[in-house]
DNA sequence: TGCTTAAGTAAACGGCGGTTTACTTATCTG
DNA sequence: CAGATAAGTAAACCGCCGTTTACTTAAGCA
């Protein structure tokens, strides 16, 4: 289980960063409430009371973990002519060990706190970058739009599984996906 | 606050209710694990060990309301030429007292225990119903397609609510939901 | 009206879990 | 190799909150 159990070696950074790990992974899958300070640490092979050392404590490891899995290149990224192909694949494949925030950020809403917490991040770090890639009149309705789709996907995929999502998602699916959000783009 | 300030008598089966109602708006709007046994009984204006003698527990007390929230007429009454405008309407004007079981399957996705008793009614009370009505080969990924729009829409209304959605749904955005949900029993 | 039973309450209990405190151990520097 | 300091740990702490227990009060019934 632990990541460190043969290497001793003592580096603050690193082992912020082995918290931070742990807890993107284990909010995503577990939610806010549910997951434990001590199955964050256990994963990461270290003391629980590091987590208020170095983060501040449980809401800020959150926001910390939140921030970090928000990477500006999602969107800065993107083709106008692929950006359903790209988006979907970004969605399904995951990229190294980079993580949805997605998923982290629904895991948050069920607690007061950490919704307020996600609530700021989306819109700032999500929803408002997009809106202004979009551009025009119809931006925020774009925007919503994407949220809606993606949002939807991945609670049936990472938050309440259903059977239909388990597995690489079903090809039809997946086409219906890509043309989706490529409708976004094109106006329709 | 209290439903029953001045309002003293004893019934078990109404208590009951008032309770179910109770939770079913505090469940849906401030998550499973958020919501405390004293917030609902105090709106209810009971006491709080009544969740216990008449439920058996938080967790059934959540099966329950969303149990109770759960109408098999959502799907039945269906009509296919207006599948898009029904559903849309009964998504946005909250028909009566009746309540959106959408937003306390989300509630309830960040504790595990909760998260299963939600999977377990939204497969058997919604998904697979609306995979018979759809029916034919493209049946699993319709009610995907269904299931994604309809939570992401939601998520975004109930739970992490953002500016775009505030308010009345902006008539654009209520437009695509129409069309979006009509074209999922259209085969497009 | 008194007796029984159900409905409801007040207060205490207990454990889970985030956090704090006091301590131990490794690393770095002269 | 000291000595200092940062990294990490073990264990206790404590508040929150779901639940239980013991009690009170209202309704039904002869």
């Amino acid at each position: 289980m632990s990541v460190r159990d043969e290497d001793k070696m003592r580096d603050a950074e690193r082992t912020k960063a082995e918290i931070l790990a742990a807890a993107q992974q284990v909010f995503s899958t577990r939610g806010y409430a549910d997951a434990k300070v001590r199955d964050i640490t256990a994963i990461a092979g270290v003391n629980p009371a590091l987590v208020s050392r170095y983060f501040g404590g449980k809401l800020k490891l959150f926001a910390a973990a939140l921030d970090a899995a928000l990477d500006a290149r999602l969107i800065t990224d993107l083709d106008r002519n692929l950006f359903g192909e790209t988006i979907v694949a970004r969605f399904t494949e995951p990229r190294g060990d980079r993580v949805n925030p997605l998923p982290i950020m629904l895991s948050g809403s069920s607690d007061s706190e950490a919704r307020e917490v996600a609530r700021g991040l989306l819109r700032d770090r999500v929803f408002e970058p997009l809106e202004a890639w979009f551009g025009g009149e119809a931006a925020s309705v774009k925007a919503a739009r994407f949220m809606i789709v993606s949002t939807g996907f991945f609670a049936y995929r990472d938050q309440l599984p259903l059977d239909a999502f388990a597995g690489a998602v079903d090809p039809d699916l997946r086409q219906w996906l890509v043309s989706e959000f490529q409708a976004i783009v094109d106006n329709e």
